[in-house]
DNA sequence: CGGTTCATTGAACAGGCTCAACCTCAGTGG
DNA sequence: CCACTGAGGTTGAGCCTGTTCAATGAACCG
């Protein structure tokens, strides 16, 4: 058995025949702490084994790429710590965020061999990485994974859905408080708390991923605040006083308050 | 052989065996002007045929729906001919058209069994439209078929996040172009002359694609027109005059003319 | 501390919106 | 044949939401 990841399935104990580089560890994805919500869930073990094989773990401080728009995308990634961002640049440096991704999610996708964005790191965070070519031969085997991907591709599609809606229609107040409604949603896909709302990005971000300002970004969160709906805590986390007020803000209804 | 579309794979020659209301037709998938650039491409006739046995042609007029968000999600359809528009609307009424759809694109994603937006004829349409469970059933027979719809569902992707960073951050003039833009590599895309571009949506519905005001799409345009960058043809089309001022304007570059 | 980054607030501005008038054109019916 | 109608498109004038420019405050850190 000369390598493990040919189609002639590697039996359970096969450290010996690994790459001589370096030892394989078959546990991070069974001790994965994010599996169950990502790309990976209802993996049996043994699919789980040959995901470690090609795996590597990898970690990005803030304010760092994880790759940029253009570069030959060899790799697909699952956040497993931190928040990550995604954007494009204009050529005169506008920018828009398309997405934050928390741990769960799952980065990386390209159309033409080549990353359409940019990620780079919120707030320090790790990752897994699976290289392409290696990641496909994998899902060729197992075709429920590859069903995974496109459902979660297909959750990120109904995302910029949304997304453009908001970018296209909504008041900046409407944008503010869906915002903090998406962030409330997906803590509580991640089993976190609701509220308060922890908010790991900065204003900039903020306004780069909701088509605002900084400082629009910053009197709307106030006029909010002023009018009692939220109120901000240390670390600048955001605890959400009145949420009927603000679904209501988000829906478009209560023009004043 | 009470079902031909059981697991049991159906055998070439059963229309007798076929439900009594309509004789199937294993012809319209063969004989399908944009298979090469559907969902459909690269299929064999073989598979071509379970694919017949499942589809069936519909025409749906100007201003008439496809479907509805919120309508349970029981098809995908291919577009063979005319002009579709998805959008999303606010409870108030304010809409964003999240897309065109023309000869060989698809429609009928849904995460939660339900469609996610609504899908009306910009200009007559013809489609085919796949049952999902059955389509579902075909496909897992047919891995390279999930496969391609995934690539689609990828470029999808992309397009909006293109979309994104141009409902967030360009100008109405950006905007104009970028759209015309667009328009020409999807003609480009299905073999049609690039130029003069066809317009066969309203303003108002170019207005909701870009998050502007129809006022404001028809002074952009009249703008353009009065700088000889495009001039307006009958039926509304659009012949472009200066490609590469159009091109300019659309990266951001050229702030007036 | 001094320096840097991020957030907040103020004042003036402007791009695109709102409201409104008018034009064109196709269809329809007297 | 022409008047009438209605929908879509264009243009104008004034306004408003969010931007720009600028100053100040707050937190962090070597």
């Amino acid at each position: 058995m000369a390598d493990p990841r040919t189609r002639t399935l590697a039996s359970k104990t096969a450290p010996e025949a690994a790459p001589p580089k370096q030892v394989i560890d078959f546990d991070p994805c069974m001790r994965c702490n994010v599996r169950e919500m990502s790309v990976c869930a209802d993996l049996t073990p043994d699919e789980l084994e040959h995901l470690a094989e090609i795996v590597t773990d990898q970690t990005v401080d803030t304010g760092h790429a994880i790759f940029s728009e253009g570069d030959d995308a060899g790799s697909l990634f699952n956040v497993t710590g931190g928040v990550v961002k995604l954007y494009k640049l204009l050529p005169d440096g506008r920018r828009q965020i398309t997405g934050f991704l928390f741990p769960g999610d799952f980065l990386g996708l390209a159309v033409n061999e080549q990353y359409g964005y940019s990620a780079e790191a919120v707030e320090p965070v790790k990752l897994c990485r699976f290289p392409r070519v290696p990641l496909e031969r994998v899902m060729d085997r197992y075709p429920h994974m590859k069903a995974r991907l496109f459902t979660m591709a297909s959750n990120e599609l109904a995302a910029a859905q949304d997304q453009m809606l908001l970018l296209g229609r909504k008041t900046a107040r409407e944008r503010i408080a869906s915002f903090l409604l998406q962030l409330q949603s997906s803590a509580k896909r991640r089993g976190q708390p609701v509220n308060p709302v922890r908010l790991p990005m900065n204003r900039g971000d903020i306004a780069d991923f909701l088509g605002l300002t900084t400082e629009t970004v910053s009197r709307t969160i106030s006029a909010m605040k002023r009018a009692g709906v939220i109120a901000l805590r240390e670390g600048g986390n955001v605890d959400v006083r009145d949420q009927d007020g603000l679904d209501a803000i988000a829906a478009g209804e209560r023009a004043e308050a």
